[in-house]
DNA sequence: TTGCCGTTGTGATTAAGCTAACAAGGCCGC
DNA sequence: GCGGCCTTGTTAGCTTAATCACAACGGCAA
């Protein structure tokens, strides 16, 4: 035990873990084996129980995971007892899903600003967040002490928005541009490429065929 | 050398690679060495070109690697020198979003086909793309022989959704819900979940901090 | 209280991936 | 045509991650 540093992989599971736990506890179930849990998150049950064990003796031999306990060390695990406000640069078609999308349904976390160029929605609010010019940025962001922002814009402006978020200490970039940002080393980023996810996929399925056997493993 | 069979990391890469290649070309720079290529797409130079290298020796020594040599191999690996449909299922907020988002732009990929339940859109065309009623659905994937789908269903419904994917033979399914999809094993599932790469992002930011050193290495 | 049963937590093993480092070998100037 | 230089291709070692397998241990029934 003695306090190591949690591996990457694990990191990546926790919001899953905890996703599926809080549908359980609306379910009013009250306990869970690892291997219950296994199913449902498709993720091996020794996997799972090496993730907790990182954490501590989270479990009871014989019985299994208490889930409300669970939760609520996930919960400050993954700093979900308080609101994060994220911004989201660059409002236009996947921007604006992205604004109605309800990232606060299944988490707390919200988009409390956005940011365009395009003088028809700058000084609006669109559902229900304000956009404002790019030109405040750097302003608003350290106002707000917003410290996450998701970059949706054209993919040639990319690294120079990047270089602004960095100026204004953001911490973390979610980037749905098919750019590999260059970033100073205290920010972290998140890639989601759309069509790099459907590019790979298209090769798994020609490339890889029925092998492979049964992909309950493995999935992404 | 001999054939084997490329790592699932590698196969990752691929269409990074790729992407790239083809902005060099269309700079009109026909050659490249793995150093360089290593700077805009983040990843290692002995990583790339050990990648490159599990389908033989494409470059040269002491000179590099032809890009349109690179781009046409590439190409048929990726299947991109043929057009892919994909059928996109459940037209609401992401979905649309999808619809209008330029798949097409960087690959050979377009969605040829939507499914949705609300009988407002149903029977239009939005976006260039016709949408039909989910009773449809296995009909027309069959039809029009479309093997991969986009899934933006709600939630509770995407595990149904997939069965009836499942009936018509699909092989590929990009799943932007936050269920964890149970298939046979004869499809590939595609996770892109936004809330946990949010939640993710956050948990990284708040646990591992600047350590870790230099960020070039390791996103996503 | 006792003993069986179920599930955890974890040592050991195997698998996958990354990176340093360098010999092999082609390019290019002279 | 020759020699130095550059960049590949690959071997070896290292790091991270997944999985197996089981002893340890708490719950629970009698």
């Amino acid at each position: 035990m003695a306090e190591q540093r949690i591996p990457r992989a694990t990191a990546k599971r926790l919001p899953i873990y905890y996703r599926y736990l809080n549908i359980l506890l609306d379910a009013d179930k009250t306990r869970v084996s690892s291997t219950e849990l296994s199913e449902a998150v498709k993720v091996d049950s020794a996997t799972i129980r090496r993730d907790f064990s990182y954490f501590g003796a989270l479990g009871k031999r014989g019985y299994g995971y208490d889930v409300p306990k669970l939760i609520e060390f996930f919960k400050k695990i993954l700093n979900q007892d308080q609101l994060t406000n994220v911004a989201l640069v660059g409002v236009g078609n996947l921007g604006h899903a992205l604004l109605n999308f309800n990232f606060h349904q299944n988490s707390n976390v919200r988009i409390s600003a956005a940011f365009d160029v395009n003088d028809n929605i700058v000084n609006t609010v669109q559902s229900g967040v304000p956009i404002y010019p790019l030109s405040e940025m750097g302003k608003q962001l350290r106002d707000q002490q917003i410290a996450i922002a998701i970059i949706t814009v054209p993919e040639n402006t990319a690294q120079e928005v990047t270089d602004e978020l960095a100026k204004a200490d953001v911490r973390g970039i979610l980037n749905f541009t098919p750019r590999r940002l260059s970033v100073p080393d205290t920010i972290r980023v998140q890639n989601v490429d759309l069509t790099n996810e459907l590019q790979t996929l298209i090769y798994f399925i020609d490339n890889y065929g029925e092998l492979l056997g049964g992909n309950e493993k493995s999935q992404d």
